[in-house]
DNA sequence: CAAGCACTTTACGTTAACGTAACCCTGGGC
DNA sequence: GCCCAGGGTTACGTTAACGTAAAGTGCTTG
């Protein structure tokens, strides 16, 4: 180890231009390079190329978790463009683009906040189903007539 | 039929047998009657017949609002079928299948879990993307120039 | 230089979850 | 008697989100 601050390390880590390979995100997310390269074709990932080959930047893995997770929430690929793409708009974004992007996260939104209720009774019902699967298992383990 | 008052239905329905017919259902919850046929033929729903139609008790009810609480959450039919029958099969159930569905049970909670994260951050991106909007938004309704 | 590996494109295949269309049956109201 | 709404079955169509296979490109390693 070089008698260098780690001070003087980290400060340059950030601008460090780290790119990944298709492969490489394939396996940090678990998926498989043909649905990194189909998300691509439906508009929600734009990497650069060397070549043929595709290169991607930090802001691309970004996307692509975001990306992810709201699948894990179960908008579909279409949801998740608008608001990808209205974000990256933003910038050079007319009132109206503005306004409807707000929208649209207020819908998402309501959407988060009724997956909670559901979150919570689901949870209810699994706990019901559970200690009730305890109750039989125990009873099923005591020799019957027990009491 | 014999001549009884209205209003002694009313106050006899905590326990009248309620049942529904199909078109019932189907606007209850905002679906199609082909919605429910689909789930009755993928087993996740055994509502009796007279004749041919359908008729619906409490307990269809019930399945059909879990079931499609399932679905909001991301779960296939297929998952759902899974506990809602094991579940179904608990009284005469084996102590493999109870650990079985205890595992089940586990994974649904598990993901419940991984759910709720994502919301936690999908809520804190919709606001980052929400101020930045109304940010955009303010500085396009003031005239360009001032600061 | 051959082999192997990771990447590429193109294109057809697959699965889940219904939609839709065509046709039939039945009970109630006019 | 007729009509029509609401129920039924059968069967083919559709959409999203990839899977899979074929065939080619490019580096690097023994």
């Amino acid at each position: 180890m070089p008698p260098r601050s780690p001070a003087s390390d980290i400060h340059r880590l950030p601008r460090q231009r780290r790119t990944y390979a298709i492969g490489e995100l394939a396996r940090m997310f678990q998926i498989t390079p043909r649905t990194i390269r189909f998300y691509e074709q439906e508009g929600l990932l734009a990497p650069e190329r060397r070549g043929q080959t595709r290169i991607y930047q930090e802001k691309d893995r970004v996307r692509l978790k975001l990306t992810l997770r709201g699948k894990r929430l179960g908008f579909s690929l279409a949801e998740i463009r608008e608001v990808v793409m209205m974000y990256d708009a933003m910038p050079d974004g007319n009132a109206r683009q503005l306004k409807r992007l707000l929208e649209i996260l207020a819908d998402k939104r309501a959407n988060l906040e009724r997956q909670l209720e559901d979150i919570r009774l689901m949870h209810r019902e699994l706990d019901d189903v559970e200690s009730q699967a305890r109750d039989v298992l125990a009873s099923l383990e005591t020799p019957p007539g027990e009491h």
